[in-house]
DNA sequence: GCAAGGTC
């Protein structure tokens, strides 16, 4: 085969290089990592005078040492290394089993060489520990490595939620039995993930072959099903926008070099408006009726989670959450930062914070930072912690390893946002003069002016990213008189709602509590590879085949539209925990349900939403098409959506009527034109335009 | 082939 000798030889020195003293023999402690970087910290922690021997196999680490007497071999796998799977074809589908995810995920390669690892090490292993992350997850990883390739009668769970060494050793103290209950609540979360997901994904697409005889790849799952709801809600609403009018009185005043515009008072109808207009230009003046200065601390921002590194990217860089993701893990494989795909904001005591800033210092660009950061606290360093946690990481933070190689122009920008946001916790709040006024038109409405300066910048000099805008307004006293200049009255339109950006739906998941770090950016562009979402610059719009799925969701498998099927999860999980509940009691429950949710689709949906979807994927062309586009006719010779378009223009209409007076072409033709009325009202409006024929008839 | 979850 291709370049197998040279494989062969790498290998070969792989293991001599190695091989000496690293021969363990048998009767030894196995200890298991959740992934190699924590299998070096724990080797590190439990070596006290001497340091851990590290051993290769291939490529795969594993170190040796001496605790408690005993010797201990400390491997690590990479994540999950088994996965949930089934031989069966067709729906519904319950008889499901445990394999290694090398041999039934073509993209988990990388997990054969330390699946073999382990293999060969439990071989010869006289008690194994799960020392993966103490969370739901890492139970069970380290559980079915143990299950698989050890021996569970003879496991302990080590229980540490820092890598530190204090922690650490703490730990294996106290080894614990294996934490059955958590075991038993993660494998039920995977369960429940794997029979809820494969099912309704395989109703989907076996629709579409049943209809067409063809195979299109369709999915749907607890968190990804949610996520496409919510994106089209958004961009239902957003096509659906029907804008009103409103009037807005806008003053213009002086006050030596000062001039401003401003809104004084906003109208439903333009006579109104008018009508304070002329009062307005009548009077002349604005009377001052509140003014106040003051002073404002502005408190250090946390340190980063994942979910917030993820938003600023995008805001300051135009990143996508996947693209941030990545680099931060490159960056965090490099020795740089800490582990990225964390939910906390909390440094805790047991990360050293004084030798980072110290190590931080050699690097030129932090330089002159740190010497600020270090007089402007006297040298006492404590990150301002927020709120969120997450069980098993801290906040995302700098090592203070110096980059050996040049990073790459992302990695730059990610690394740099990463060491000023950690340093700028750490530094005194910034302090804003602020000023406010407001000067009122009797009977009219009031003007409000806002001043900020920025005193002393404190932290924003270290994460100047988000300075705000200063700007001066004249020092008033209340009853001061302030002469009009300019008096106008300006339409004003309602605008939709914001379109969703990656980073913005990756941040909706967050909020809601769907998905994890790891995976919400990956689900999001899961939605793009479906070809249910697309991209418009940085905007997210929702293709047709999103919008069917949607409407198919919604009407054959409600409990996978919403976010409480996840809220649903986490009580059950929970109960498992508490001992409330078992696992196959969860189980079976929801085989229950899903058996006769799915019986009834087979039964009486497949040719119906096989068509559904089929038209969306343009397999097959609608028998009546819509008069605007090329989407089926369902009445009155529009589609769905066209349809409720001409609905919501009605609505508006009536009301533009009221508050400007238009008659119905008038009101099209500014339908039409408004790039903030919804694509689908627009097209029904130009549609209408054009055939200079008004729709409301009946008014 | 399909989920969501870990991590290279």
């Amino acid at each position: 085969m291709r370049g197998s000798s040279k494989v062969m030889a790498r290998r070969r020195l792989g293991r001599s290089r190695s091989s000496a003293g690293c021969t363990a023999g048998h009767g030894y402690v196995l200890v298991i990592a959740e992934k190699p970087k924590a299998a070096r910290k724990i080797a590190e922690a439990l070596s006290n005078s001497t340091r851990p021997k590290l051993c290769r196999l291939g490529k795969v680490p594993y170190w040796l040492v001496s605790w408690n007497g005993r010797l201990h071999v400390i491997a690590s796998a990479a994540g999950h290394l088994f996965g949930l799977t089934t031989d069966e074809r067709g729906f519904p589908v319950f008889s499901y089993y445990w394999a290694p995810l090398w041999r039934i995920d073509g993209s988990a390669s990388y997990t054969k060489r330390f699946f073999e690892v382990l293999e060969k090490l439990a071989g010869r292993a006289t008690v194994f520990i799960n020392a993966c992350d103490y969370d739901i997850e890492g139970s069970v990883i380290g559980y079915m490595i143990i299950k698989s390739l050890g021996d569970v009668k003879r496991a302990y769970r080590a229980k540490f939620s820092a890598l530190t060494r204090q922690d650490i050793q703490r730990a294996f103290r106290r080894l614990e039995p294996l934490d059955w209950d958590m075991i038993e609540a993660g494998l039920a979360r995977h369960e429940l993930d794997w029979i809820w997901g494969v099912n309704v994904s395989r109703a989907l697409m076996d629709s579409v072959s049943r209809v067409t005889g063809r195979r299109v790849v369709l999915s749907a799952g607890r968190v990804q099903s949610p996520t496409l709801i919510e994106a089209v809600t958004r961009d239902k609403e957003i096509n659906l926008f029907v804008p009103l009018p409103s009037f807005a009185v806008n003053v213009t005043i002086a006050l030596g070099d000062y001039k401003h515009t401003g809104r004084l008072a906003v109208y439903e109808t333009r006579q109104d408006a008018l009508k304070a207009a002329e009062k307005l230009r009548r009077a002349r003046f604005l009377k001052v009726v509140s003014y106040r200065e003051w002073r404002e601390r502005l408190l250090p921002p946390y340190p980063f989670n994942l979910g917030d590194l993820q938003a600023e990217a995008a805001r300051l860089f135009g990143y996508s959450p996947m693209f941030t993701q990545r680099v931060a893990e490159q960056l965090y494989l490099e020795g740089l930062i800490s582990y990225p795909r964390t939910n906390s904001q909390k440094i805790p005591e047991s990360v050293d914070v004084a030798t980072i800033v110290r190590n931080l210092a050699r690097i030129s660009e932090y330089h002159n930072l740190v010497g600020y950061l270090l007089r402007a606290t006297g040298g006492i360093l404590r990150p301002r912690n927020g709120p969120k946690d997450d069980p098993a990481h801290p906040a995302i933070h700098p090592t203070g390893e110096v980059p050996s190689t040049p990073l790459t122009g992302a990695q730059k920008r990610i690394y740099d946002l990463i060491v000023r946001r950690f340093l700028a916790s750490m530094a005194p709040p910034a302090i804003l003069a602020r000023a406010h006024a407001r000067l009122a038109a009797t009977g009219i409405g009031s003007l409000e002016l806002s001043g900020l300066r920025i005193l002393d910048h404190g932290w924003l000099r270290i994460y100047y990213f988000a300075a705000p805008k200063e700007s001066q307004i004249p020092r008033l006293r209340v009853g001061d008189i302030v002469d009009v200049k300019r008096v106008s009255v300006r339409i004003a339109y309602s605008g939709p709602p914001e379109p969703y950006t990656k980073a913005s739906l990756v941040k909706w998941m967050e909020r809601v509590g769907i998905g994890t770090e790891a995976t919400r950016a990956r689900i999001v562009e899961l939605l793009f590879e479906r070809g249910y979402l697309a991209s418009r610059g940085k905007r997210i719009e929702v293709t047709e085949l999103g919008y069917a799925v949607a409407w198919v969701l919604a009407r054959y498998f409600p409990q996978l539209t919403s976010v409480e099927l996840t809220r649903y999860f986490e009580e059950h999980l929970e109960a498992i925990r508490a001992r409330k509940t078992s696992r196959s009691a969860v189980i079976d429950e929801a085989k229950r349900l899903l058996s006769s949710i799915l019986a009834e689709f087979k039964k009486g949906a497949m040719e119906s939403v096989g068509m559904e979807l089929a038209k969306a994927l343009n397999i097959i062309k609608p028998r009546n098409t819509c008069i605007i586009c090329q989407r089926e006719a369902t009445e009155a010779g529009l589609c769905r959506f066209h349809q409720e378009a001409l609905q919501r223009l009605l609505q508006g209409y009536m009301e533009w009527r009221r508050r400007a007076g238009v008659d119905c072409l008038e009101f099209l033709q500014k339908m039409a034109q408004l790039s903030s009325a919804g694509r689908w009202v627009r097209e029904v409006a130009a549609y209408f335009v054009k055939q200079g024929k008004c729709p409301f008839s009946a008014l």
